[in-house]
DNA sequence: TCTGGGGTCCTAGGACCC
DNA sequence: TCTGGGGTCCTAGGACCC
C-alpha cells in the first residue's frame, strides 16, 4: 500500500464548457470566454428562414483592455490561450465567438461537482473555482479491507476446519498494485458522479503527492485519468518542461533556462550547491525537492481567507487631478464593495490597503494598519485615503484597488 | 497587441521591545 | 558612547496560481 493516495481533479476548459452547456449550438466551434459584459449573445430573426436565432459577438470587433480567461480546445488551436490579451486573441482567431465571464454561474456548477465529489471522498481540498485536490488513502485502505473482508468470509467456511493451517486462507496484503487499480476504479466513479451532476468532464491525476497529481491531471486533458505511482515518477517527470511544476513561474523558468535548465530531469541532475548559489537556500532546496517529485503537503480541508480585495482597470487611464471626480467616486466604490464583501462573509480587517498600476504599468501598494479591525465602508475609505496621500500621484492611473487584510472572524 | 481580477506566500528592511 | 542579539509587527514589493 502506498504512504498517501492523492487525486488533483481540474474540469476541462471550465468557464467555456458551462457556457456550452446554455448554447450548446456553440459546441464544436472556437469560443473564448473574456472582456466585458458587453458582448451578450442577441436574438434576432434570421432573414432566410425567418427563424428565431441568437446572435454572438465574435472576437473581430472586440476593442478593449480584457483578457481572454478561457477558451474551448477548438480556439486553442488557433494559439489563444488563457491570460492573453483580447486583441491578440482577436488577431489569432477573430471569428471566434466572444462570451463575456459569469461568475456567478461558474461558482454555481463550481459548488455542484465539489459536492459530487464529496459524497464519494471527503477529504476535498478548494483549489479555486475549477480545481480540488483528494486525499484518496482511506478510502483506497478501506475499500481494500473491505474486499479483503468480503473475500475472508466467502472462504471462512470452506476453512473452517484449518484456521492453524498457516497461510492457505489468509489473502495476501494489498499491494501497491490493487491500491492504484482500486483508486483508479475511484476517480472513474468520481469522473462519472462530476459528469452526472454537472454536464461538464474533468481530468484526474493520481500520484502519491499533490505535487505529482497536479502535473498528472495534466498529461492526458481532455477528460483524462492519469495514474502516476511512485516507481513511475522519474520516468514520467523527467522529459516535462519545469514549467509544469506548480511554482515554477514565467520568472524562475527563465532564469533557469539561462543556466542551461528547461526540463525536470535537468532541474533533479543539477548540483544542489549550483542551485542554491543562484536561487538561495530555501527556494533551492524547493526546486531540488520538487524535481525529485518529493512533496509532503497535506490535503487541507478548511482554510480562513487571509485577505479581499477589489480593483478594476479602467477603459482608459486616469489622471489624478484632470479626473479627480471620476476616480474619487470609483474609489469609494470599491471600498464600499470590500466593506460589503466583509460583512457579507462575517469578517473585519486590521489593515487596509490600495494598489494603483500606472500607465507604464508599474504597480504600487501602501497600507495602513487600524487600531480597531472595521467592516465599516467609511472607516475603510478614511484609511484607504490615508495611503493614497502616500503615493506620487504624476503618472496616470490605469488601475485602482483596495484590500482588507489580517481579517478576523467576526462574532 | 500592451498585459483582468481575485487570491496566497515569501522576502527584506526598519521600528520597537526585551 | 558604543555595542550585543532575539522576537514580533509593519510595510512594500514580487512571484505565482486560478
Amino acid at each position: 500500500m502506498p504512504t498517501r493516495v492523492i487525486a488533483h481533479l481540474d474540469m476541462d476548459a471550465f468557464y467555456a464548457s458551462v457556457e456550452l452547456l446554455r448554447y450548446p449550438e456553440l459546441r464544436g466551434l472556437p469560443v473564448v470566454i473574456g472582456g466585458g459584459s458587453r458582448h451578450q449573445p442577441v436574438w434576432e430573426d434570421d432573414p432566410a428562414t425567418g427563424e428565431r436565432k441568437r446572435r454572438f459577438a465574435t472576437l473581430r470587433n472586440y476593442a478593449g483592455r480584457g483578457v481572454v480567461t478561457t477558451a474551448t480546445y477548438e480556439a486553442r488551436e488557433f494559439g489563444v490561450n488563457s491570460a492573453m490579451g483580447m486583441m491578440k486573441a482577436a488577431q489569432l482567431a477573430p471569428d471566434a465567438v466572444l462570451l463575456p465571464t459569469d461568475f456567478d454561474e461558474y461558482r454555481k456548477y463550481s459548488r455542484l461537482f465539489k459536492a459530487a465529489v464529496r459524497s464519494i471522498a471527503p477529504t476535498v481540498e478548494d483549489r479555486g473555482i475549477d480545481e480540488i485536490y483528494i486525499d484518496l488513502t482511506d478510502l483506497v485502505a478501506a475499500r481494500l479491507a473491505g474486499a479483503r473482508a468480503g473475500v475472508e468470509s466467502d472462504w471462512a467456511p470452506a476453512f473452517a476446519g484449518e484456521t492453524d493451517s498457516q497461510e492457505s486462507a489468509r489473502p495476501e496484503p494489498p499491494s501497491e498494485a490493487d491500491a492504484w487499480w482500486c483508486a483508479r476504479e475511484i476517480a472513474r466513479e468520481l469522473k462519472a458522479a462530476v459528469k452526472d451532476a454537472t454536464g461538464l468532464r474533468c481530468s484526474i491525476g493520481l500520484a502519491p503527492n499533490k505535487l505529482i497529481a497536479k502535473i498528472a491531471s495534466e498529461l492526458d486533458k481532455p477528460d483524462g485519468l492519469t495514474v502516476v505511482p511512485a516507481a513511475e515518477v522519474a520516468r514520467r517527470m523527467s522529459p516535462l518542461s519545469v514549467r509544469k511544476v506548480n511554482g515554477v513561474g514565467p520568472k524562475s523558468a527563465a532564469k533557469l533556462a539561462q543556466l542551461g535548465i528547461r526540463t525536470i530531469g535537468e532541474l533533479a541532475a543539477a548540483e544542489p550547491a549550483f542551485l542554491r548559489q543562484h536561487f538561495g537556500e530555501s527556494y533551492s532546496q524547493w526546486l531540488t525537492d520538487a524535481a525529485h517529485g518529493r512533496d509532503e503537503r497535506p490535503v487541507v480541508t478548511h482554510s480562513e481567507p487571509k485577505s479581499m480585495s477589489r480593483e478594476t482597470t479602467f477603459d482608459r487611464d486616469l489622471h489624478a487631478v484632470r479626473d479627480k471626480a471620476q476616480l474619487s467616486e470609483i474609489f469609494t466604490e470599491l471600498c464600499v464593495e470590500v466593506a460589503h464583501d466583509l460583512q457579507r462573509k462575517h469578517y473585519a480587517a486590521k489593515t487596509i490597503g490600495i494598489k494603483l498600476r500606472f500607465e507604464d504599468f508599474r504597480t504600487v501598494t501602501r497600507d495602513n494598519t487600524l487600531e480597531v479591525p472595521t467592516d465599516d465602508p467609511k472607516a475603510i475609505r478614511r484609511a484607504a485615503g490615508e495611503c493614497l496621500k502616500r503615493v506620487d500621484l504624476r503618472k496616470r492611473i490605469r488601475l485602482l484597488g483596495v484590500r482588507a487584510g489580517a481579517l478576523s472572524p467576526r462574532g
